[in-house]
DNA sequence: TGTCGTTATGTTAATATAAGCATATTGGTG
DNA sequence: CACCAATATGCTTATATTAACATAACGACA
């Protein structure tokens, strides 16, 4: 059987509630504007564009009924984002699902 | 905190192999083709249309390299299709990754 | 007051995925 | 031989998701 060796198991978690999801994209995201203090520099990073970051967080926001950053406009740095204390605790949790199935199984986590 | 309590885990799994996936939706599918021994009644019973039950297990065919179904064209009954043991093999495989992991975390696994 | 980097959003284009429609073929059976 | 139920496939339509484009506003600072 030509393609039935060497398969390997695939996995994603993801925190959810009516609908609302939390995954690796938008904790991925997160936490480089943690890092850096800015979405525009998250996206950068991520090679993804500002808009489609921001987007990600308003739809977010809207479905889980919560504010994840605090942002600033305009100043000497051009603006900048913090994140608040409910997106650093979707964070942790999502965190801890994460590493907990993926090192109980040796899963390597999939994003997409 | 308006949504920040009562969210749950979610999570899903599957084997994979350059590209090729084998998940809950085909498993599904397969599992009732053995059962009544046709892609048309299987997928009636999921809602889904022949073309569409069709297409998935051609792509998974052709992506696996391997033979999922015997299908027999005619006769009594119009025809039938059976499963070919590499068909199985996959689903035993995967019904092992998912009910492990399910079991072991109590997470209750979620299709699409 | 003009520049610069960042946030803020609407709008449109491009893809990808799924659904639906139509039609041909097959081969026991009455 | 006509009929029936199931397989086999092409093609079109819808829908959903993502990517890209285009501006506007803001505020510290030189």
């Amino acid at each position: 059987m030509p393609g039935l060796t060497g398969f390997k198991p695939g996995c994603k978690v993801w925190l959810e509630k009516e609908g609302a999801v939390f995954g690796e994209g938008l904790y991925d995201l997160l936490s480089r504007i943690e890092r850096t203090g800015s979405i525009a520099a998250a996206a950068s990073e991520m090679g993804m564009s500002y808009r489609a970051a921001w987007g990600k967080i308003k739809v977010a926001e809207k479905r889980w009924r919560v504010k994840l950053v605090f942002t600033r406009v305009g100043g000497d740095a051009g603006g900048g984002t913090s994140l608040t204390g409910e997106a650093k605790m979707l964070m942790e949790r999502f965190r801890d699902l994460r590493d907990g199935v993926g090192g109980l199984l040796g899963l390597q986590q999939t994003d997409s």
